[in-house]
DNA sequence: TTCTGTGAATTTATTCACAGCA
DNA sequence: TGCTGTGAATAAATTCACAGAA
């Protein structure tokens, strides 16, 4: 019987809670890399990111055999094969959009640039912040944005502008050619499929908790 | 047949993507309210959310019949009965360690005041820090956790330090009574399972995005 | 008729449990 | 022996499809 045709390690797709995990795992490698770890096994690799360990076998078992049986999987061969997975291998051009409290501080935010992401543009409808270079990265005007984003070849886009303003810069950005964006204003975007859309809101996460203390009083009682 | 004891409409538990799509929901009933909407269905709610209408209903029904069969849910009353699930009719008391950039930038976001949350204190390790006031809240030196917290009756902290101090001062926080945390380190916390712990990490979402623009560039070869 | 509420069917994800290799 | 890789079993979430109320 003929095989499929098949890319990747594995043919069939990978499940998107399995991605999600991904960056935690390398979280992990990192930590187990500077604690001279040079095995780590699957189990070590659960406890510290709080899974299953054969939720981390099946996880790693989708890209490839990485592993020794008997022995564990090589901390710095996961780290890069994790990187490669993940396309941290190349600078992703980022920009961002809204340079308001939240933006200024994902612009100066050290969580990026330790992860190997460095934003080369910004933007912001202030007329008193344009010009303004910060961390090295220049403010534009919003309606800069097409032209700006097509030249510099941005492929991914933060957008940090009010919920009213988001789906306007979305379509900008779309239309400049972004493959991708992280959204942090609280609302749905509307964008070609072909376009990658992941939103963050942060209100939410509290929001997310506060169900739990509200049922757990309510419970109590 | 005798009914099994039920204290909710439901007796049987919420699914957690249920949970974590509510804060959603909300969301675009405050669109269709600011829109003069009285009544939507589950079909013009699943549109707005991208979500499937049968999702939405299946979600708000978990917690009662709020609908009216032929015609579609009153926004009002499902906007009170939601805030009413995610415990959002009373204020919590919140705290934020951690006063950098990020830190201070969720202490001037205008998202969590917006959704009705308000920070009560703040602490940071930089003594040039402490002493403070911004936005109306009193920056307290970290080593104060414990006493302030405890004061104020903090019920849910924000974590928005170094990954290499998170756990430490996840460890105060709990100690002074905390029942809730928001982690923004990169870092997995160690905590009594009677604390409710959500992990937000900025640099995922975007290795969550350049997995998939990566695998698109090696489908596309 | 329209649109909710919900069992049943389906799809998806997690966990088990063990064969196979170092 | 110890630990990976993975089919099989289980659990969970989503979607279908339709009965029932306005």
């Amino acid at each position: 019987m003929a095989k499929k045709t098949t890319s990747s390690p594995k043919h069939r797709n990978i499940p998107e809670p399995t991605i999600a995990r991904l960056p935690r795992y390398l979280r992990s490698f990192a930590e187990f890399a500077h604690n001279q770890h040079t095995v780590i096994s699957s189990k070590e690799l659960a406890g510290a990111s709080g899974i299953n360990p054969a939720q981390v076998r099946k996880d790693l078992a989708y890209f490839g055999q990485f592993g020794q049986r008997g022995i564990g999987y090589d901390v710095k061969t996961l780290d890069s094969k994790m990187r490669e997975i993940l396309g941290l291998h190349k600078a992703w051009r980022i920009a961002l959009v809204g340079c308001g409290n939240l933006g200024m501080a994902l612009l100066q935010y050290g969580g990026f640039a330790k992860a190997g992401f460095r934003i080369e543009a910004a933007f912001d409808v202030d007329p008193s912040k344009v010009g303004w270079e910060l961390e090295g990265v220049r403010i534009w005007a919003t309606p800069a944005i097409r032209q700006v984003v097509r030249e510099k070849k941005i492929e991914i886009a933060i957008i940090a502008v009010p919920a009213s303003q988001a789906q306007r810069v979305a379509d900008d950005l779309v239309d400049a050619g972004v493959r991708a964006i992280v959204n942090f204003a609280p609302c749905v975007l509307t964008v070609p499929k072909s376009v990658l859309v992941r939103g963050v809101d942060l209100a939410s996460e509290l929001e997310h908790l506060t169900y739990f203390l509200e049922k757990s009083n309510r419970t109590e009682k």
